[in-house]
RNA sequence: GGGAGCAUAGCUCAGUUGGGAGAGCAUCUGCCUUACAAGCAGAGGGUCAUAGGUUCGAGCCCUAUUGUUCCCACCA
């Protein structure tokens, strides 16, 4: 063990990234092995569909699930991030489909089965493109337990499932309104239509009332719906229609009567108060269809185009496929439109209504379309024959389990996102008639209309012995996806992995699919395991670009995560997602952000560089308290520090805020100055002082490298690899913990008050323009003799000194100048005998304009301090504080008086 | 129509139990100081959107307003 190699000069991520991760998986790290004696800790990754590249949400989402997951590795967890696939069966379809078209091919001629073998043949392909992509990401993924949603367990946890819930009373078949994407022909699901604000126009129509010869006049935003119009509607209440009650309409240009009816939908306050109704073809004039008994007319195509005769003629030989629902609507012969699109077909009908005199007015008005989430087409609300699941009685429980708090999301605002989804949930259409997916379990007889719903591959009617003809349908993508942290452990057999990992701990997933999937996951966990499905739902935002705008491919302002990592290193663009980001809240992602993440790894590779250059020990041991420096001791307790914030953040998944933390603590605590004061100790040649420096940098870089681990995985584990080391991987290491005997405050004081005399040292000498190369005596009084004692070293290396002195006080003999620049901090008073550099009006404004900001201070703590209220209901430490507080500003402010008064 | 987020330095953003405002980038000054110019040492820069309120004390809690982004529902 610990052999180890040299570490290059510059920082080179190219170099070592993709042969540490393949060591990783050879060494099997990545694979937990159930161990009753720990405590599991369990995430299921969001199954990236199969049709995906890595964009930068899946960079962001596997990022902040790889910290999760080496964080509880390092701290003695079971640890398992099981990855997989999702089938995205309307995505997929489409590509297939796609690459068909190019080829002249339609889904009918190559036939079902010939169309499965295709889309299986893509997912061999393509399937495995974005699994790769994850692991440069450094995702730390058990890939012997992948799984995928359509793999063999997965689809039998979705049998099982859609039997019981049938079983149960819980899935139904019924004609309903359903959205329908006339581009991907098939239905989908309230959840999967995204509005969409679109200018467009309010056509005010007039039909003519048969009864009276008057035209009542009506507005409408689709007038081609027009030829599906089965009634007009009145509120009874409206004193203008009153006398229209029992009236009919001839629908212009097909010349047929419709009734007027009374209906609550028609608003009296809206336009003029008339309202068509089409129920085929609207989700409100469905329901006032529905109540009063209206035919439905459909006079759309399922690919959007308006219906012929043959379309009327075809009705039933969907019917036999399956994949419509005739019976319910009639379907329309519309004559000259036939055949038009729907777009076409609102023109035309448009002029003929103008021409007729029928249409009133256009009145130009922007409203809110529905959308396919696919595909970005309108959809067409259609009456069709679908697959639904009952959502009321799931949805109570999933409701109770975040209430309760035995499921959290974090930042908790999203659970009223949550709530009000779930509070007034819809039943969910899960039927979709596409095929790639997992085909509906429900056989049909021909014969006597029996249905049979079994997980068995084929069914005899019980009825009347006929074979029976299997649902042509396939589910929900997402039906399959609300399964994923079980069934992908096994369920619905009750395996070992699933009693031990499962309930999982934590979720990580974006907003914006917390209906589609979040949701869904618990009150299908809760229903068939009784469990919730996680503890914790840790939600992010979205990655924008460097303008705040969404990355889309339209826009073309995508940042490919893989060009990023090839430029700067996985490791780079894992802290750039990291580092600032806040649970639930959207970030940019720029140049400058890489730039700087990169800059700390190229600070990190440096520092552990310059400290392995001086290492001459081939094993750390942390030298006896005795042994200590002050300044080792300072850095012990702050690295102590370090570990309790950093965990603390951790545990309470604030990931950026540890990872600032950890920033803060390389490069200005460890860097800036543990590693500036150890200069002089590590230049000594066996000594042992330069011993004790060596162990106690290299063990704090050594923690460091842990700490950092979980968000830099690459470059901690290339550099702890270099240095001396226990594990044979820093993966496999423990976690830092807060170490109780690192308690050095009184030490720790010490190295602040050297720390602020050289800071202020430095200050001066830039103000004065003194160059670094010009030495000066310094001398330093104080009450604090100790404190800086043996820190000549220091000041000679850090603050330009040539000699240091230090005395309760120095007279001007002393000092062998009246003219010292006199510099007065916390805990002492410097002088700098430069006389030739002063400017004594200078010095004096400066000294006068230092007096009077103590006073000020003094003034205002003194003015807190004296309010009684203040000191009797404050806490006592607050109180104390301020009291410390204007001591000190009272004691500074007599330095500064003295230093003035020397001057004068 | 219902709900939520955001508004803090020139820019991008942190700031979790209310106790004197922080970082990165940018700007300015000076430095090749035995790791690092992808660096070092300094400096400037903020009425924490506005107006009220609660409190000894508010960036943080409450109310209202403005601007902005998003979610849900409906819009014939």
């Amino acid at each position: 063990m610990n052999e180890q190699h040299e570490l290059p000069k510059t920082y080179a991520p190219g170099e070592f990234e993709e042969r540490i991760y393949k060591n990783w998986c050879e060494k099997g790290y990545f694979t937990p092995h159930i161990d009753k004696k720990k405590k599991p800790f369990t995430i299921v990754m969001p199954p990236p569909n199969i049709t995906g590249q890595l964009h930068m949400g899946h960079a962001l989402d596997n990022t902040l699930q790889d910290i999760l997951i080496r964080y509880k590795r390092m701290s003695g967890f079971c640890a398992l991030w099981l990855p997989g696939t999702d089938h995205a069966s309307i995505a997929t379809e489409a590509k297939v489909v796609e690459a068909m078209r190019k080829e002249g091919l339609t889904k009918d001629d190559v036939g079902r089965d010939g169309f499965l073998e295709r889309t299986w043949a893509w997912k061999r392909q393509y399937g495995g493109r974005i699994v790769s992509q994850l692991k440069r990401m450094g995702s730390s993924c058990d890939w012997t337990r992948e799984r995928f949603t359509m793999d063999e367990g997965c689809s039998e946890a979705v049998k099982e499932v859609f039997v019981r819930l049938y079983d149960k009373g819980l899935i139904y078949r019924g004609n309903r309104m359903v959205n329908w994407c006339p581009t991907c022909v098939t239905s989908i699901s309230d959840a999967e239509v995204e509005y969409e604000d679109k200018p467009g126009n309010f056509y005010h129509l007039l039909y003519p009332v048969k009864e009276t010869g008057e035209m009542l006049e009506l507005a409408t935003t689709r007038p081609e719906t027009m030829l599906g119009d089965t009634a007009v509607a009145i509120n009874a209440e409206d004193p203008r229609y009153a006398h229209l009650h029992g009236c009919h309409v001839i629908l212009p240009l097909i010349n047929k009567e419709i009734p007027i009816v009374c209906d609550e939908h028609a608003d009296m306050t809206k336009g003029t108060g008339v309202v068509k109704i089409t129920p085929a073809h609207d989700p409100n004039d469905y329901e006032v269809g529905q109540r009063h008994n209206l035919p439905m007319v459909r006079v759309f195509t399922y690919d959007g185009k308006m219906t012929g005769a043959e379309d009327k003629a075809a009705a039933d030989k969907l019917f036999e496929r399956g994949t419509a629902a005739v019976g319910e609507p009639e379907v329309l012969d519309c004559g000259k439109y036939a055949g038009m699109t729907t777009t076409e077909a609102r023109k035309v009908i448009l002029e003929d209504l103008k021409a007729a005199g029928l249409l009133k007015e256009v009145e130009p008005l922007a409203h809110n379309v529905g959308t396919c989430y696919r595909c970005h087409q309108v959809i067409e609300p259609m009456v069709s024959k679908q697959w639904f699941v009952k959502m009321e009685p799931l949805a109570k429980s999933a409701i109770a389990a975040v209430r309760e708090g035995r499921t959290k999301f974090v930042p908790e605002r999203f659970e009223k996102n949550y709530f009000h989804w779930m509070e007034n949930i819809r039943d969910w259409c899960i039927s979709r008639q596409l095929w790639w997916g997992h085909r509906i379990p429900a056989f049909y007889c021909d014969e006597c209309d029996e249905v049979v719903v079994t997980k068995n591959a084929s069914a005899t009617c019980p009825k009347c012995g006929a074979e029976m003809r299997q649902d042509p349908d396939t589910l929900d993508t997402w039906f399959s996806s609300a399964l994923w942290p079980f069934s992908t452990l096994g369920w619905p057999e009750n395996t070992e992995e699933l009693s031990y990992f499962y309930p999982t701990n934590t979720l990580v997933t974006g907003y914006d699919i917390i209906t589609f999937w979040v949701s869904r996951m618990i009150f299908s966990a809760l229903e068939y395991t009784g469990k919730e499905p996680f503890d914790t739902v840790l939600i992010h935002g979205l990655v924008r670009d460097a303008k705040g705008r969404k990355m889309s491919k339209s826009l073309g302002n995508g940042i490919d995560p893989l060009q990023i990592i090839d430029q700067y290193g996985a490791d780079a663009l894992r802290f750039a997602l990291a580092t600032g980001n806040s649970p639930g809240n959207d970030m940019r992602f720029s140049d400058e952000k890489i730039e700087a993440a990169r800059n700390f790894a190229n600070k990190l590779w440096n520092a552990s560089r310059f400290v392995r250059m001086n290492l001459t020990i081939d094993k750390v041991a942390l030298p006896a308290t005795e042994m200590l420096a002050a300044e080792d001791k300072w850095i012990l307790t702050a690295f102590n520090n370090a570990v309790a914030g950093v965990r603390n953040a951790l545990d309470n998944y604030e990931l950026g805020i540890a990872l600032s933390t950890l920033y803060d603590f390389v490069w200005d605590v460890f860097c800036d100055w543990y590693i500036e004061l150890s200069k002089a100790r590590l230049s000594e040649k066996d000594t042992e002082g330069n011993l004790v420096a060596q162990n106690v940098i290299a063990f704090v870089l050594d923690g460091i490298l842990k700490l950092l681990h979980p968000f830099m995985p690459f470059i901690t584990e290339e550099i702890y690899q270099s240095l001396p080391h226990d594990n044979e991987s820093i993966m496999i290491a423990e976690y830092p913990v807060v170490n109780s005997s690192f308690d050095f405050a009184e030490d720790a004081a010490h190295m602040e008050r050297v720390i602020a005399a050289i800071r202020a040292i430095r200050a001066r000498r830039n103000e004065m323009n003194v160059p670094p190369s010009r030495k000066a005596k310094i001398f330093i009084a104080t009450k604090y003799q100790s404190s800086f004692e043996g820190s000549e070293a220091f000041f000679k290396r850090l603050a330009s000194a040539s000699e240091l002195a230090i005395a309760e006080s120095f007279d001007a003999a002393a000092l062998s100048t009246d003219d010292a620049v006199q510099i007065v901090t916390d805990s002492a008073t410097v002088y700098l005998p430069m006389a030739d550099l002063i400017d004594l009006e200078k010095e004096k404004a400066r000294l006068t304009a230092e007096l009077a900001k103590l006073d000020g201070e003094i003034e205002r703590a003194n003015k807190k301090l004296s309010n009684e209220s203040f000191t009797a209901k404050a806490p006592a430490a607050v109180v104390e504080g301020e009291r410390a507080k204007l001591a000190k500003y009272i004691e500074n402010r007599a330095g500064v008086a003295a230093a003035l008064a020397k001057l004068q």
